[in-house]
DNA sequence: GTACATTTCAAACAGGTGTTTAAAAGTATG
DNA sequence: CATACTTTTAAACACCTGTTTGAAATGTAC
């Protein structure tokens, strides 16, 4: 009975670090049981699919972090007046953070994941939390709409997804960026640190206002 | 001696839309070559590898799209005060839309293509990019720089970054994303509209204030 | 302690990948 | 025309992929 559960939890332990690392579609079965110390066929045995195994490495943090913000987001939507967008980008700051409780570098390897999960595979992760997590995220937009009464819902939805680009890109390739910005610059940079420059960057970007198309029309 | 540049041409343009639609890993040469109607050994016979065929595909548009932006960079940067950062941002909107002139949907197809560069492939891209385009690159980031005096280099740098992948983000799942605003906003949306909607977020994201920073002291 | 169920294991499977080969076809040049 | 070079072609290469198989090992319950 430990045995199976113990089996499961290497295998995750070590997918979620290669996939965070080289993304999913980079990263074999074999490499995962390998790292894991377990038989080959193990993951289709416990998992079924390379497929399902992606979404249960996600699945172990979204469940813990999506209720939270679930939470934040039913607190923030109780309040009469409509609330200031750094306030509602703020609020997940420390669900994320709390990963790290989770496993260690937990927020560092989710954020990562999350990015992966958004340019590696074509659909069916962004199906899968979609499916899941609609009506979380549903409260999120609500927020955001609110927050920014000036704002057309058409482009609020196109900023959110900017926004997502920031973050999924800047998430997947962190590393990278870290390791520059400790060349360049001799600064030590956390994902706490990338995270929290993230706040007033996408807080004036999502509030930007809507310039008028007709000044700008080019030849 | 025509049949081979045709031969060359008909496998770019083959493999250009089949990676701007899939991305890099998910289409195999067979796919290219089959495409082109061409044999399969003639890709590596004409352009070496898989990884030399990818940067062709991106250099012809870049050799053109770049030269234009180093030069109205150096316009701008020719000017005594600093620019405005909406001006900067705007001085890609014509060149990239000039790149329809090249090729059918070439706008579209290279900022796809662009995309999936930066999201696919780890490394090699990257660097290919900024070997070869380096400098022009260069005084992009410091016309931002003078337009933005009162950020520091590092946040500049973590915020072009940040502007990058919501544009290569976007641009990636541009398809998905266009459908998307159609089928809930009734809104068509071409490339063109997306660049235009993404000046005014970036303009105010990156001239974004720096909030003070003795808040976050880590655990 | 036997019977049953679960889990592990090595091996093979079927299919796909990028790349190489060596012969064939085509095309210029003397 | 014959020579030399370039390009095309079909076939094979070596390797990797996710998945399946059936037997062996282990664990669990009566």
């Amino acid at each position: 009975m430990s045995s199976k559960v113990q089996t499961q939890q290497r295998i995750l332990d070590a997918a979620q670090s290669l996939f965070a690392e080289s993304g999913f579609n980079d990263t074999s079965l074999r490499q995962i049981t390998t790292k894991a110390e377990v038989n080959l066929a193990s993951v289709n045995y416990h998992f079924g699919s390379k497929k399902e195994l992606i979404q249960a490495v996600l699945q172990r943090y979204l469940q813990v972090l999506m209720p939270r913000l679930d939470q934040e987001f039913d607190r923030l939507l109780a309040s009469q007046k409509p609330n200031d967008l750094t306030q509602i980008l703020s609020v997940f700051v420390k669900p994320l953070l709390d990963l790290n409780q989770l496993q260690r570098r937990g927020t560092r390897t989710f954020l990562q994941l999350l990015g992966r999960g958004y340019t590696d595979v074509q659909g069916h992760l962004r199906w899968f939390i979609n499916h899941h997590y609609g009506r979380t995220l549903d409260k999120f937009v609500l927020l955001v709409q609110q927050s920014c009464p000036h704002l057309p819902q058409s482009e609020v939805f196109w900023r959110l997804h900017f926004s997502l680009g920031s973050i999924v890109f800047t998430m997947a390739s962190s590393d990278a960026l870290a390791e520059i910005a400790q060349a360049d610059f001799n600064e030590a940079v956390d994902i706490e640190g990338v995270i929290r420059r993230l706040i007033p960057y996408l807080g004036a970007a999502i509030a930007a206002p809507v310039y008028s198309q007709d000044l700008k029309t080019v030849a």
